[in-house]
DNA sequence: CTGCATCCATAGGGATACTG
DNA sequence: CAGTATCCCTATGGATGCAG
């Protein structure tokens, strides 16, 4: 979700879009959602998600440390051992998704109910 | 954002993901922040988004129309006009991403921070 | 175990031109 | 005015292989 040219709130300064755009791609909720539950390694994470890459997972907890929602704590053990935890922020942000999360879950048979009903505008003015 | 495989609560039935998807293109919740101020037609919205293509501000219109976020009004006039009222789910919808972006404006200068003061991880264990 | 590097397929979305 | 149709380019993310 690359910005190129600018809009009202759209600037990259803009912190609804400095955010939301985490929003946007496949896992952040995901691993926000595992992690809500408590600390869990890389490797716990990927059972929990299944079907996430190792590569997907790591840019998705990288870009949540850069953020400062999660934590990453590195043992220096063999094999290696990676903890992550959310922390206050995350949570607090989490939180917010979880309000959009229910919404969606009450009012998620209106909207189906909706797309079944929609019938595509024909083109101009419907006589 | 396809989903190709099954995943706990990645399912296509899931309305976490079902609402969220929407969240993740660029335009929809500029196209819902406008509405909320009031109805406004296609050329209106077009002036106040600015650089949205006629495109883009049409398919967003549609995926909002058919999950029942938005109504469209076709006045059968020459020349043509349409206008574009948020419903109640609409409007419903919106108040939770609104307290996201407030949460996104509250804390933006925290993940700002923890944008500039992060390093990239040393590969494995920090010694 | 943790995760970076690489390669590649695909879909989202920009620019433009054209119609009812 | 309110869109649609087309073309094209880029970023996202899947698969794989390698490394500390």
């Amino acid at each position: 979700m690359t910005l190129h040219r600018q809009s009202l709130i759209l600037t990259e300064a803009c912190p609804i879009r400095d955010v939301l755009d985490r929003l946007g791609d496949r896992w952040t909720v995901l691993v926000l959602h595992e992690l809500a539950a408590g600390t869990l390694r890389f490797s716990e994470l990927r059972k929990r998600i299944a079907d996430i890459s190792p590569r997907m997972l790591a840019q998705t907890l990288r870009h949540l440390e850069q953020d400062g929602l999660v934590k990453r704590d590195v043992f220096p053990t063999v094999p290696p051992r990676v903890d992550y935890t959310l922390t206050a922020l995350g949570t607090s942000f989490f939180e917010r998704v979880e309000m959009l999360a229910r919404w969606a879950a009450e009012n998620h048979e209106a909207v189906k109910a909706a797309r079944r009903a929609y019938v595509a505008p024909a083109a101009n003015a419907p006589k």
